[in-house]
RNA sequence: UUUUCGCCAGC
């Protein structure tokens, strides 16, 4: 089983999701072994990479026979996952809401899955269930927050995750946050609170730069704009 | 062996 999960993960890992599928499917040949939830949940992951609805629903449909979505928060975090990776909302949240137990991984897969989809309002919500319910809040939570906040425009509610991760000192040693959090400012339209935060940046990488051009783009004038392109330029990152 | 995260553009 150990080398057969590995092997499904690995392969979709590094984007080969149908050779994933069909070690899957060559699995159940094999005598002797049999899936576990760690082969449901890669198996569920090369079908979210490969679009492939069909054999998430098969394995969906296992997983209820069995009566492992509920109680297996593996399987159940892959299925809400898979769910929204197709876009398929309503039916990760209804997962969601069956979990019995929940773990961060759980209501981060929720809120990034309506971020993704630009359903912003709805990811704050579940993002704010996290506060009130005492859920631990990760890197991972504070990105997803943050992007719901550029998606709707909510910069309030963007400037209070931004204080939460300023008191936990991610802004300097998370490069993801800190894209992030220029990416949140910009989109809200305020840029000069973007170009702050980048200052203050011990490392700024080409999607940095990247958010705030953009924040230029649509909410600054032309020539901030032609001048954050030239330091851009200047600072060296290869353009694209 | 395991499920969740960032900018822009194309497909």
């Amino acid at each position: 089983v150990v080398a057969c999960n590995t092997m499904i993960a690995g392969y979709s890992d590094y984007g080969y999701g149908k050779r994933a599928l069909e070690c899957f499917d060559e699995m159940q040949q094999l005598e002797g072994v049999y899936p576990d939830s760690l082969t449901f949940a890669c198996t569920l992951r090369a079908c979210g990479r490969e679009g492939a609805i069909g054999k998430a629903l098969e394995i969906h449909a296992e997983m209820e026979r069995k009566g492992l979505v509920e109680i297996d928060l593996v399987v159940g975090n892959a299925l809400i996952n898979v769910y929204c990776e197709c876009g398929i909302l309503s039916i990760a949240q209804e997962v969601f809401d069956r979990l019995r137990i929940r773990d961060a991984i759980s209501w981060n897969t929720l809120v990034a899955g309506y971020a993704n989809h630009e359903h912003g309002h709805d990811a704050l919500v579940y993002f704010e269930g996290m506060h009130s319910q005492g859920v631990p809040m990760d890197s991972v939570t504070y990105v997803c927050g943050l992007k719901a906040c550029g998606i709707t425009g909510d910069g309030d509610t963007g400037s209070q995750i931004h204080a939460e991760v300023e008191r936990k000192g991610l802004v300097m040693t998370n490069h993801i946050i800190a894209s992030t959090l220029v990416d949140m400012y910009a989109k809200c339209g305020a840029v000069a609170k973007a170009q702050e935060v980048f200052d203050k940046l011990p490392v700024r990488d080409p999607v940095s730069w990247n958010a705030l051009l953009a924040g230029y783009a649509e909410h600054g004038s032309a020539e901030e704009t032609l001048r954050c392109y030239d330091q851009m330029q200047s600072a060296g990152i290869s353009l694209n």
